[in-house]
DNA sequence: CCCAGAATGTCCCGAGGGCGACAAGGATCC
DNA sequence: GGATCCTTGTCGCCCTCGGGACATTCTGGG
């Protein structure tokens, strides 16, 4: 995976997908040691298939697994996550179908927590239920306020905050216009107009394949953030 | 147990998520109704404000209420939740102020949790946190369905969409355009013009505060519905 | 050094939709 | 019934953005 899709990945991620989401510490882990065991899985390989039944939800130990719904001729990719994350919990404690399907993209360790076995073990440690709602609650939030940043923002307004995310410790992004687009799902022509801007208000210079941040705080105030 | 002590639980129990899913006691639910009590407001009134401290959630019982956010000049409705609805739970579990603003639209019957005698409760009874936590889970779940539906789709379609989602069981919906606006995040001529165009097509007839159903599967299709 | 391919910088067109304006059709209260 | 307010139905203007087209500039491999 080149660096231009490593990154879409992640602002993908970022934007509409759960971003990791850390609802148990390794006690909890150790009290809910008798709910499951550790499986590994090879590159490639799935967790859980969506529509599937679930049966159970997995903490991720190691490795990075990617999250994706098939559709009518073509996948997509919902999110990315890695250590730490919990899957296939929503679908879990609803008794439900796995809305996604999750393959491991490299060698994967993970926490396998059987349903049957979990439940009697949380209603006994009440205090991991709660700490679980909570992470859960948090998740909602944070997604729900990425929305409503995300929506009504012009092509420029993007730009600006996508700059100021990615750009490095020199002020520098090095990533192709169309990398850019293709992040923000807007079109290459877009985004270069975006940039033509900010370049004339010098907040930024552009290069080959490079934008350099020049103006952090005329960015942010273009971004929205206050 | 009298009758309507009996339904006082039997909402609260459809409140929190699928029936069919961990039932709750009939102690659980004594307690948790222990840990709050029904306040009454008038429309207009809010049942809390952003900024202010999260001391205390709403399951609403009756009634509907307007979320909203206040942005510099302008506020932003976030949604709009009825009977069943549970608000203000994400910022009092975390012990952060409020998020958005709750408006009561018309009369609202509201169960206030407050967070120093519900904690304790859901300590005591983890079946109710687990609950809880179905039902949080499953918003997050359901908001990052819309966010991914909404995106890119033409007032058209979003309206078809709602129209389906609002219609009675006589297939009127009864709001103002401007109200069907505001709930999509359009303007009022814009969706007008879409209304306009099913009018034209045959499936919905427009009057005064209200809208019907003509061709529920013609709707469908242009919603997107597969 | 040269050249093909990639990336950037611009223009233009058209669709979608926000916004102001205004007429016409209910609703409500005196 | 009349005055007033709210709602609906339409126009036209303008901005944003996607997509096509094309010139220009940069990079890397032979």
């Amino acid at each position: 995976m080149d660096n231009a899709e490593h990154q879409h990945f992640a602002w993908l991620a970022r934007s509409f997908g759960r971003t990791d989401y850390l609802p148990l510490t390794s006690s909890d882990l150790e009290a809910l040691s008798g709910a499951g065991e550790y499986v590994e899985k090879y590159p490639g390989t799935h967790l859980f298939r969506e529509n599937s039944p679930a049966t159970a939800a997995f903490v991720l130990q190691k490795g990075q697994v990617e999250l994706y719904r098939t559709r009518r001729e073509g996948r997509r990719v919902v999110g990315r996550v890695g250590e730490g994350a919990v899957i296939g919990d929503i679908a879990m404690f609803q008794n439900q179908p796995y809305i996604s399907s999750a393959k491991a993209i490299g060698p994967v360790t993970a926490f396998r927590l059987e349903r049957t076995r979990l439940l009697p073990v949380l209603i006994e440690h009440p205090m991991i239920a709660m700490r679980w709602l909570v992470a859960g609650l948090n998740q909602l939030e944070s997604t729900q306020r990425r929305v409503i940043r995300l929506m009504h923002r012009t092509v420029r307004e993007q730009v600006a905050e996508l700059l100021l995310d990615e750009a490095d410790a020199y002020g520098e992004v090095h990533l192709s216009q169309s990398s850019l687009a293709t992040l923000l799902g807007a079109s290459r022509q877009s985004v270069n107009e975006a940039l033509s801007d900010l370049r004339r208000q010098g907040l930024a210079e552009t290069g080959y394949r490079m934008i350099r941040v020049v103006d952090e705080a005329g960015l942010a105030s273009i971004a929205g953030r206050e």
